[in-house]
DNA sequence: GTGAAAGCGCTAACAC
DNA sequence: GTGTTAGCGCTTTCAC
């Protein structure tokens, strides 16, 4: 029953149990060039009998071609990343490329050995989420002779072309509304900034905003690891307890916005009527809860598929050499949670 | 700025630019055999000064090893495979092997492309969740010549090896458990079968043990797609609303049960007092509901683990070439929304 | 429409 | 400790 083979097939086995030459066979199996119908048929019908898988390894060191794309994200848990991955993947579907992805956990020099070790095979273009890479990371990406595209963030100086929205532009645009809404005594909750860059950003645009209106961050919090969702009701809990004069709560995700909400709705408080809410992402689970989270849109899918357009287009011979820069509005889903005062 | 390079360098470069053999530089960079102090500086400072980042498509052709291990999951966004991978990860990480995923979205088709596309990278070793598969995958785990793990689930006739729980028995308990709470009035909500068979498995064995106590399935939904959060929600609204006698709900996976739980407590309906609910997973989500929602541990990160581990001992060669079949055993945790009555 | 020869960039095996 | 030689399994190129 459990037979496993001690040595794979070769194009010479298509080859000898067809009749044909290794030559013609290999162009059979791609589809390259002009071959008999008759020969053709000889051919698949041999490799479909052997089982025969194609050497890709030998393939790609032939025509020094080797069509991946390398996929380069913090973490996978994060719900964010695997909406930017099916972006990609939908694109790449209809070409000959093929999305592998490598996960950093936020750390640079995690970074720094996925990147190597990806571009140690050759692959036709990078997608790495971020502006902030090690001096040895960027040297790298410079160094492929590929295009690289820069996903998520445009806040920095991307190394070639770049897709994503500006998060210090987010973080404003809602501390505009939340202002501008009438709220006064804010609190933010976030994840631990040095490991997020674009966390700190939001974060960042946020204040400079707030402080411009003479406002200032009444309470804040921060946290890592853990349930995103037992974290955001814990820290909510802790915080309206400690400054109960609040009447906003900004998360800077809205995973932790949504346990935020949950606790906040448990007790009893009127949401948003004693106390307002917003998170940033736009994730599907939000449309679950009691009240819509108020929220931002991070355009994750659409980032995915314009960056994946980016390495297409090159991979097609559309070499234009010009770097695309390519900003994405983030937009506000106003969500229940958030309601002009007065 | 934005010089890409026009080719990538080879061992030859850092040959010239340290004077030393391409052979010896090349052991150099494997830290394989015996190589002079002096010598392996010379080469290390070449290879950094140029950027230099070794061709694994040469280096996999040449010594016929590919240090990869293909792992095919039917999906990103489900909460549960990222888990499997971590656990993946995590045993890897310590060895010579790298995971490269590939996303079959529950589709037979879609698997098999992607198995053919995989193997044709001729990894040292193959994961893959489920046991059914199509014949022509089936044909080409066999033919690989290499070691496979089939996760996730138990209940069925592996090619090699197997990691994984017994759904039906999964399935199984949970329906004793609510049968010896005393429930019997019980509705089950899921995915749409067809596609995923391991929930088909679950409910297959908490039907049948239902029967043998005598009871029915009182009502039944499925979905598919979107939401889950929200589907949960609203598949319970629908079921509530159109048996309302039902005394217990049994969602096939723990998002869908959050959203019906969070649906019951907004209606003010005592659970588990007049309703009582279960999920599957034991997702780290719901330690951030209002009530621990009753569930079932699915092992993930065990089996991850576990598959991992068979491969790298293969890999370092204590090819004991028995198939293994590894049954975890899943533990309820008991929540807070199953309560024995009377 | 088909085949023969050369070689992609590296490493195994052996010589020195 | 270091160098030389011969491929790995394919594809490119060019001849027929």
């Amino acid at each position: 029953m459990n037979t496993r083979a001690k040595r794979t097939l070769t194009l010479r086995d298509v080859s000898e149990a067809s009749g044909v030459s290794e030559m013609t066979v290999s162009r059979v199996l791609r589809n390259k060039g002009d071959v008999s119908e008759a020969t053709r048929q000889k051919v698949q019908d041999a490799a479909k009998r052997l089982g025969y898988v194609p050497n890709k390894i030998a393939g790609a060191l032939a025509s020094q071609r080797v069509n991946l794309v390398a996929v380069i994200i913090p973490s996978l848990g994060n719900m964010v990343f695997p909406e930017v991955l099916s972006g990609i993947s939908d694109v790449l579907e209809d070409t000959a490329l093929q999305p592998v992805v490598g996960v950093t956990d936020y750390l640079p020099e995690k970074e720094e050995k996925v990147l190597f070790e990806m571009l140690s095979w050759r692959p036709s273009g990078v997608i790495i989420a971020g502006l902030e890479h090690s001096e040895a990371s960027r040297a790298m990406l410079m160094q492929a002779g590929i295009p690289v595209v820069e996903i998520m963030d445009v806040d920095g100086d991307p190394v070639d072309s770049c897709v994503g929205i500006s998060h210090r532009r987010a973080g404003r645009m809602m501390a505009e509304e939340i202002i501008n809404a009438g709220y006064r005594r804010i609190g933010f909750m976030g994840t631990k900034m040095p490991l997020d860059h674009r966390a700190r950003k939001r974060f960042e645009g946020f204040t400079r905003t707030l402080a411009k209106a003479g406002v200032e961050i009444a309470d804040q919090e921060f946290y890592s690891g853990g349930s995103a969702l037992a974290k955001g009701r814990e820290m909510t809990a802790k915080m309206v307890e400690r400054t109960p004069d609040l009447d906003f709560l900004y998360y800077s995700n809205d995973m932790i916005g949504a346990g935020g909400l949950l606790y906040l709705l448990e007790q009893g408080i009127d949401v948003p009527g004693k106390i307002g809410l917003a998170g940033f992402n736009g994730v599907d689970l939000l449309e679950g809860l009691p009240l819509r989270l108020t929220t931002m849109d991070a355009c994750r899918r659409e980032i995915g598929v314009k960056a994946a357009q980016i390495i297409a287009a090159h991979n097609a011979g559309d070499l234009d050499p010009e770097p695309h820069l390519v900003t994405l509005e983030p937009t506000l889903s106003a969500g229940d949670t958030l309601r002009h005062k007065r």
